[in-house]
DNA sequence: ACCGCATACTAAGTATTCCTTAGTGTGCGG
DNA sequence: CCGCACACTAAGGAATACTTAGTATGCGGT
């Protein structure tokens, strides 16, 4: 099969640049942090940014690391989603859990209105 | 580079495979309904959920769409992120709002204390 | 027992994609 | 003007996924 050109996904590179753009960092540095030879780090970075390639998700998972969000940030096709997984990230585990848990009650509460 | 073999994601296997079964489907019916032809759709799921090989974003959207789980759940690294995730897919739009909006509360209040 | 079918799973080669290399272009501080 | 940092890109070699063809197991029916 040929594809003229994936429209893909603009997205996964709209949340990388995103997440570094927040942090502050090049490129090449982001590259680099995330264990990328310094060599290539700055083509691939931009590759990723442009839609143009995609990471293997063990790259993926590097990147978050450097950028301080969960992995599953990167893949959130809506941007309130994207928000609540940021900000799931940066809460302690005892926090994450109450989320959690309003998140379980309010879906109890929208089931038992579907009676 | 050569490496002996990623042990890299069980992870994106195992939701897979979680997801799918949860949906009571199987391997190949998942990958028809994902558009997948069908004479290749049973040994690619299973090649996914085996963690022999990764489906591009595209098709992770697909899948995503006949599981009805946001994307971004098949990537989370933390079971008690995945079930976030999962639940938020599942909350009408105004629920999934409140949501957030205590996710940001729990953030601030964390802020403040590290003053 | 046997058959047919559904399901899970796999090896191997071709097809497709990514990674590396080498480079261009722009803007800015000195 | 020079040097540097940064963003960005084409092209080919390297790595990975997709297709094909097949094996194996279990189960319901006859």
């Amino acid at each position: 099969m040929l594809v003229v050109s994936s429209p893909s996904d603009t997205l996964f590179a709209r949340r990388m640049k995103t997440a570094r753009l927040l942090l502050g960092i090049s490129q090449m540095e982001l590259g680099i942090r995330a264990g990328i030879d310094a060599s290539s780090a700055s083509a691939r970075i931009n590759q990723y940014e442009r839609g143009k390639h995609a990471p293997d998700f063990l790259t993926v998972r590097n990147l978050a690391r450097v950028l301080a969000i969960p992995a599953a940030y990167f893949y959130a096709e809506e941007d309130q989603l994207a928000e609540l997984i940021m900000a799931a990230g940066q809460l302690q585990a005892a926090e994450r859990k109450t989320l959690l848990d309003v998140a379980k009650t309010l879906l109890n509460a929208a089931d038992a209105k579907s009676k």
